[in-house]
DNA sequence: GCATAGGTATTCAAATTTGACTAGATTAAC
DNA sequence: GTTAATCTAGTCAAATTTGAATACCTATGC
């Protein structure tokens, strides 16, 4: 699954009501088309498919400013916004850079308590990762590619480099940068 | 388009003839399922697609040595190695990982003079990416996720890692390391 | 006043990927 | 010796992704 589901759900949540070339702009414009690989076509498959399964909902917008060909416009629904919660904390424990980079791009819809533990797992999942990388047994001259040195650098230096990266937005986030969710302080429990 | 061509042909190549399964077992054994993402069922659609284009042909194997249901085997036509060739090529200058593993995999199947051209065009395309990263402006409030420090940084600290990957095996590339194919020392030229 | 370029908006066929399923042979357990 | 588990081998429908194509509207130059 790629990330597509979280991000169209993302720019409909943020705009209220949207259509599929709305989205694809947003996307397009935080460049999300870089850092991910999302194309137009995806988009409307992907309003079709959360359609279908009632986590979004057609509107008939009486505002249609009309700039060009009719559009079908679309607003989340609750079911909606509970699957998007739900992808959005999948998205930030994924050891995948591109599943984390859209976690990250809407990590403020969560409260700060609740991203600072999802973080904390990813370290984790990564952590373990590096053991079993650092783990495998290497040959100068490698039978087979499992063996081979450089192979196992490249994914080695690859969840070192996402283990730092996590650490370094965890110090952040516990700093207090970014806006987030208000957290209900909750008096009891 | 993902690696599994390339891994495809690959596995074959090396072992002259050869059918789905053992494919899928090359890569399971070589730990290349969990450095890319082939599934069973993305390696005989390969393998179906691959002969159809004719860089595969069917061989019925007198050697067939029954070990449980029947396999259809395959070997590499000439047509086969040149896309192989053209594929590995293109692995070897790809920024995604995935892509350049496997590239990495096989890179001994190209002479070193070339295989040190071609992680030199992916280090120069790496610095590109690079340059371009740090030219975005960030905000500490930001508006959109393309302005989103974190979101930039994750991507500068990916690139910066594969540029560094890029270079040590370059170094040990270089340094004499690993095996190639015999480069045709021409004299003419 | 009209072609044409560019921005807006979506559709659709084709290619690819996924996941679940089928099924034959061999081994282990009892 | 027969059941269960495991390994070998592949198929197929459904889901997803890609890429190209369509079509409407507006501004621009000439």
């Amino acid at each position: 699954m790629s990330a597509v589901k979280l991000l169209v759900l993302g720019s409909i949540r943020r705009r209220g009501i949207s259509h599929g070339y709305a989205v694809f702009s947003d996307i397009t414009s935080w460049r999300a088309d870089t850092w991910t690989n999302v194309k137009p076509g995806s988009i409307y498959h992907a309003l079709d498919k959360l359609e279908s399964q009632g986590m979004l909902r057609s509107v008939n917008s009486e505002s249609n400013v009309k700039l060009g060909p009719s559009r079908k416009e679309y607003a989340i629904t609750q079911h909606g916004e509970s699957e998007f919660i739900v992808l959005l904390e999948s998205a930030l424990v994924s050891t995948d850079i591109q599943q984390f980079s859209v976690g990250i791009a809407f990590m403020d819809m969560l409260p700060r308590r609740n991203v600072i533990d999802l973080l904390q797992q990813r370290r984790v999942a990564l952590e373990t990762s590096i053991q079993f990388l650092q783990s495998l047994s290497t040959e100068e001259r490698p039978t087979d590619p499992s063996k081979h040195p450089e192979l196992v650098g490249i994914w080695l230096a690859y969840v070192e480099n996402e283990a730092a990266t996590t650490d370094r937005i965890l110090v952040h986030v516990q700093a207090g940068r970014y806006k987030f969710k208000p957290d209900l302080l909750e008096g009891n429990r």
